[in-house]
DNA sequence: TCCATAATTCTATATTAATGGAAGTATGGA
DNA sequence: TCCATACTTCCATTAATATAGAATTATGGA
Protein backbone atom coordinates (compact mmCIF):
# COMPACT_ATOMS: atom_id res chain seq x y z
CA UNK A 1 0.00 0.00 0.00
CA UNK A 2 1.19 3.47 -0.98
CA UNK A 3 1.94 5.66 2.10
CA UNK A 4 -0.38 8.63 0.73
CA UNK A 5 -3.30 5.73 0.97
CA UNK A 6 -2.11 4.87 4.70
CA UNK A 7 -1.79 8.73 5.25
CA UNK A 8 -5.63 8.89 4.16
CA UNK A 9 -6.47 5.82 6.17
CA UNK A 10 -4.92 7.09 9.51
CA UNK A 11 -6.80 10.10 9.28
CA UNK A 12 -9.81 9.01 8.40
CA UNK A 13 -9.65 6.58 11.63
CA UNK A 14 -8.20 9.21 13.82
CA UNK A 15 -11.48 10.87 14.30
CA UNK A 16 -14.21 9.84 17.07
CA UNK A 17 -17.66 10.32 15.06
CA UNK A 18 -15.34 8.34 12.27
CA UNK A 19 -14.40 5.96 14.34
CA UNK A 20 -17.72 5.21 15.61
CA UNK A 21 -19.15 4.57 12.48
CA UNK A 22 -16.59 2.29 10.92
CA UNK A 23 -16.50 -0.26 14.03
CA UNK A 24 -20.28 0.43 13.95
CA UNK A 25 -20.18 -0.96 10.40
CA UNK A 26 -17.33 -3.58 11.19
CA UNK A 27 -19.77 -4.86 13.88
CA UNK A 28 -22.63 -5.52 11.23
CA UNK A 29 -20.57 -7.64 9.07
CA UNK A 30 -20.79 -7.73 5.53
CA UNK A 31 -24.20 -7.15 5.44
CA UNK A 32 -23.76 -3.95 5.88
CA UNK A 33 -26.16 -1.02 7.20
CA UNK A 34 -28.04 1.56 5.84
CA UNK A 35 -26.75 4.81 5.75
CA UNK A 36 -29.71 6.27 7.62
CA UNK A 37 -29.63 3.63 10.17
CA UNK A 38 -26.26 4.65 11.06
CA UNK A 39 -27.18 7.55 12.12
CA UNK A 40 -30.09 6.37 14.42
CA UNK A 41 -27.33 4.25 15.92
CA UNK A 42 -24.85 7.54 16.51
CA UNK A 43 -27.56 9.91 16.69
CA UNK A 44 -26.09 11.74 14.03
CA UNK A 45 -27.43 14.90 11.75
CA UNK A 46 -27.56 13.00 8.41
CA UNK A 47 -25.22 15.76 6.68
CA UNK A 48 -22.68 15.13 9.09
CA UNK A 49 -23.00 11.65 8.80
CA UNK A 50 -22.99 11.89 4.98
CA UNK A 51 -20.05 13.98 5.36
CA UNK A 52 -18.23 11.32 7.24
CA UNK A 53 -19.29 8.08 5.14
CA UNK A 54 -17.19 10.07 2.02
CA UNK A 55 -13.96 10.43 4.05
CA UNK A 56 -14.09 6.93 4.57
CA UNK A 57 -14.83 6.00 1.11
CA UNK A 58 -12.94 8.34 -0.21
CA UNK A 59 -9.86 6.84 2.36
CA UNK A 60 -11.14 3.41 0.90
CA UNK A 61 -12.11 1.76 4.19
CA UNK A 62 -16.12 1.61 3.33
CA UNK A 63 -18.01 0.69 0.11
CA UNK A 64 -21.48 1.69 -0.07
CA UNK A 65 -24.48 -0.02 -2.90
CA UNK A 66 -27.77 0.99 -3.49
CA UNK A 67 -30.75 -0.69 -2.74
CA UNK A 68 -34.30 0.76 -2.63
CA UNK A 69 -34.24 4.11 -1.54
CA UNK A 70 -31.28 3.47 0.59
CA UNK A 71 -27.71 3.13 0.89
CA UNK A 72 -25.82 0.09 2.38
CA UNK A 73 -22.74 0.61 3.80
CA UNK A 74 -20.17 -1.70 4.31
CA UNK A 75 -16.24 -1.81 6.12
CA UNK A 76 -13.41 -2.93 3.96
CA UNK A 77 -11.27 -4.52 6.30
CA UNK A 78 -8.88 -5.66 3.65
CA UNK A 79 -7.99 -1.51 4.22
CA UNK A 80 -7.51 -2.07 7.32
CA UNK A 81 -5.38 -5.35 7.25
CA UNK A 82 -3.13 -3.11 4.85
CA UNK A 83 -2.82 -0.23 7.41
CA UNK A 84 -1.75 -3.24 9.98
CA UNK A 85 0.58 -4.68 7.34
CA UNK A 86 2.35 -0.90 6.75
CA UNK A 87 2.65 -0.66 10.42
CA UNK A 88 4.12 -3.92 11.32
CA UNK A 89 7.10 -3.17 8.51
CA UNK A 90 7.60 0.51 8.46
CA UNK A 91 6.94 1.52 12.36
CA UNK A 92 7.61 -1.42 14.23
CA UNK A 93 11.23 -2.98 13.62
CA UNK A 94 9.37 -5.35 11.51
CA UNK A 95 8.28 -6.61 14.76
CA UNK A 96 4.54 -8.06 14.48
CA UNK A 97 1.97 -8.15 17.26
CA UNK A 98 1.42 -11.52 18.70
CA UNK A 99 -2.02 -12.54 18.37
CA UNK A 100 -3.59 -12.43 21.35
CA UNK A 101 -1.08 -11.78 24.04
CA UNK A 102 -1.37 -9.90 26.69
CA UNK B 1 -5.27 1.28 25.05
CA UNK B 2 -8.13 3.91 25.08
CA UNK B 3 -10.08 5.10 22.57
CA UNK B 4 -9.05 8.83 22.69
CA UNK B 5 -5.49 7.52 23.11
CA UNK B 6 -5.89 5.70 19.68
CA UNK B 7 -7.11 8.55 18.17
CA UNK B 8 -4.29 10.73 19.17
CA UNK B 9 -1.49 8.22 18.13
CA UNK B 10 -3.43 7.26 14.45
CA UNK B 11 -3.75 11.28 14.00
CA UNK B 12 0.20 11.73 14.84
CA UNK B 13 1.12 9.52 12.50
CA UNK B 14 -1.55 10.75 9.77
CA UNK B 15 1.04 13.20 8.47
CA UNK B 16 3.43 13.25 6.28
CA UNK B 17 6.15 14.74 7.69
CA UNK B 18 5.20 13.36 10.66
CA UNK B 19 5.42 9.49 9.35
CA UNK B 20 8.74 10.44 8.01
CA UNK B 21 10.06 11.34 11.27
CA UNK B 22 8.35 8.34 12.93
CA UNK B 23 10.15 6.23 10.56
CA UNK B 24 13.14 7.51 10.90
CA UNK B 25 12.90 7.02 14.65
CA UNK B 26 12.01 3.84 14.47
CA UNK B 27 14.86 3.39 11.47
CA UNK B 28 17.45 4.52 13.99
CA UNK B 29 16.34 2.13 16.42
CA UNK B 30 16.57 2.27 20.58
CA UNK B 31 19.55 4.51 20.29
CA UNK B 32 17.64 7.49 18.43
CA UNK B 33 18.74 10.91 17.13
CA UNK B 34 19.26 14.41 18.17
CA UNK B 35 16.35 16.83 16.87
CA UNK B 36 19.31 18.33 14.43
CA UNK B 37 19.76 14.79 13.27
CA UNK B 38 16.14 14.63 12.30
CA UNK B 39 15.97 18.13 10.95
CA UNK B 40 19.40 17.64 8.98
CA UNK B 41 17.88 14.55 7.27
CA UNK B 42 14.44 15.45 6.17
CA UNK B 43 15.72 18.57 5.61
CA UNK B 44 13.06 20.89 7.93
CA UNK B 45 13.02 24.17 9.66
CA UNK B 46 13.74 23.92 13.54
CA UNK B 47 10.62 25.13 14.66
CA UNK B 48 8.48 23.30 12.29
CA UNK B 49 9.94 19.98 13.31
CA UNK B 50 9.71 20.70 17.24
CA UNK B 51 6.22 20.85 16.87
CA UNK B 52 5.87 17.45 14.83
CA UNK B 53 8.01 16.09 17.65
CA UNK B 54 6.16 17.67 19.70
CA UNK B 55 2.86 16.03 18.73
CA UNK B 56 4.51 12.67 19.03
CA UNK B 57 5.20 13.18 22.07
CA UNK B 58 1.75 14.16 23.24
CA UNK B 59 0.55 11.04 21.46
CA UNK B 60 2.91 8.96 23.15
CA UNK B 61 4.79 7.75 19.78
CA UNK B 62 8.01 9.56 20.99
CA UNK B 63 10.12 9.73 23.99
CA UNK B 64 12.96 12.40 24.54
CA UNK B 65 15.72 12.58 26.99
CA UNK B 66 18.56 15.30 26.89
CA UNK B 67 22.16 14.89 26.26
CA UNK B 68 24.38 17.60 26.51
CA UNK B 69 22.97 20.68 24.09
CA UNK B 70 21.46 17.36 21.96
CA UNK B 71 17.81 15.73 22.68
CA UNK B 72 17.77 12.70 21.44
CA UNK B 73 14.18 11.37 20.41
CA UNK B 74 13.26 7.51 20.66
CA UNK B 75 10.28 5.91 19.17
CA UNK B 76 7.55 4.09 21.20
CA UNK B 77 7.30 0.70 19.17
CA UNK B 78 4.99 -0.13 21.69
CA UNK B 79 2.53 2.35 21.47
CA UNK B 80 2.38 1.45 17.83
CA UNK B 81 1.77 -2.09 19.07
CA UNK B 82 -0.80 -0.70 21.12
CA UNK B 83 -2.79 1.04 18.12
CA UNK B 84 -2.13 -2.29 16.01
CA UNK B 85 -3.80 -4.19 18.66
CA UNK B 86 -6.81 -1.75 18.75
CA UNK B 87 -7.18 -1.81 15.12
CA UNK B 88 -6.94 -5.73 15.03
CA UNK B 89 -9.49 -6.23 18.07
CA UNK B 90 -12.09 -3.57 17.00
CA UNK B 91 -11.83 -2.28 13.11
CA UNK B 92 -11.34 -5.93 11.96
CA UNK B 93 -13.37 -8.31 13.37
CA UNK B 94 -10.70 -9.66 15.38
CA UNK B 95 -8.86 -11.56 12.38
CA UNK B 96 -5.48 -10.81 13.04
CA UNK B 97 -3.19 -9.54 10.31
CA UNK B 98 -0.81 -12.50 9.10
CA UNK B 99 2.61 -12.00 9.98
CA UNK B 100 4.52 -11.50 6.49
CA UNK B 101 1.87 -13.27 3.66
CA UNK B 102 1.27 -11.06 0.61
C1' DT C 1 -47.86 12.33 -11.80
C1' DC C 2 -47.43 13.45 -6.98
C1' DC C 3 -45.77 12.56 -2.55
C1' DA C 4 -42.92 10.67 1.16
C1' DT C 5 -38.60 8.72 2.21
C1' DA C 6 -33.50 8.29 2.05
C1' DA C 7 -29.72 10.16 1.22
C1' DT C 8 -26.34 13.55 -0.81
C1' DT C 9 -24.45 18.07 -2.00
C1' DC C 10 -24.30 23.07 -1.12
C1' DT C 11 -23.16 26.60 1.82
C1' DA C 12 -21.65 29.16 5.77
C1' DT C 13 -19.35 29.04 10.11
C1' DA C 14 -16.35 27.53 13.60
C1' DT C 15 -12.52 24.92 15.08
C1' DT C 16 -8.17 22.84 14.68
C1' DA C 17 -3.70 21.90 12.43
C1' DA C 18 0.58 23.22 9.90
C1' DT C 19 4.22 26.39 8.69
C1' DG C 20 8.21 28.97 9.79
C1' DG C 21 10.57 33.44 11.31
C1' DA C 22 11.88 35.60 15.56
C1' DA C 23 12.64 35.47 20.30
C1' DG C 24 13.74 32.78 24.33
C1' DT C 25 15.95 28.85 27.18
C1' DA C 26 19.47 25.28 28.38
C1' DT C 27 24.18 23.47 27.88
C1' DG C 28 29.05 23.32 27.43
C1' DG C 29 33.20 25.30 26.49
C1' DA C 30 36.88 29.32 26.18
C1' DT D 1 31.02 35.58 32.18
C1' DC D 2 30.52 35.44 27.30
C1' DC D 3 29.63 33.04 23.24
C1' DA D 4 28.09 29.44 20.06
C1' DT D 5 25.21 25.58 19.63
C1' DA D 6 20.88 22.98 20.04
C1' DC D 7 16.59 23.23 20.72
C1' DT D 8 11.88 24.98 22.02
C1' DT D 9 8.15 28.30 22.50
C1' DC D 10 5.77 32.37 20.74
C1' DC D 11 3.29 34.36 17.29
C1' DA D 12 0.98 35.36 12.98
C1' DT D 13 -0.70 33.41 8.86
C1' DT D 14 -2.64 30.11 5.98
C1' DA D 15 -4.83 25.79 5.05
C1' DA D 16 -7.66 21.98 6.13
C1' DT D 17 -11.59 19.70 8.88
C1' DA D 18 -15.93 19.41 11.17
C1' DT D 19 -20.69 20.77 11.85
C1' DA D 20 -25.25 21.14 10.44
C1' DG D 21 -29.27 23.70 8.23
C1' DA D 22 -31.22 24.24 3.67
C1' DA D 23 -31.59 22.87 -1.00
C1' DT D 24 -31.23 19.02 -4.20
C1' DT D 25 -31.33 14.31 -6.19
C1' DA D 26 -32.98 9.45 -6.55
C1' DT D 27 -36.34 5.81 -5.55
C1' DG D 28 -40.64 3.59 -4.82
C1' DG D 29 -45.26 3.60 -4.08
C1' DA D 30 -50.39 5.51 -4.35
Amino acid sequence: MEKQNVISALAALAQDTRLDVFRLLVRAGPEGLAAGAIADALDLPSATLSFHLKELRNAGLALCERSGRSLIYRPDCAAVEDILRYLTEHCCEGVAVKKTRR
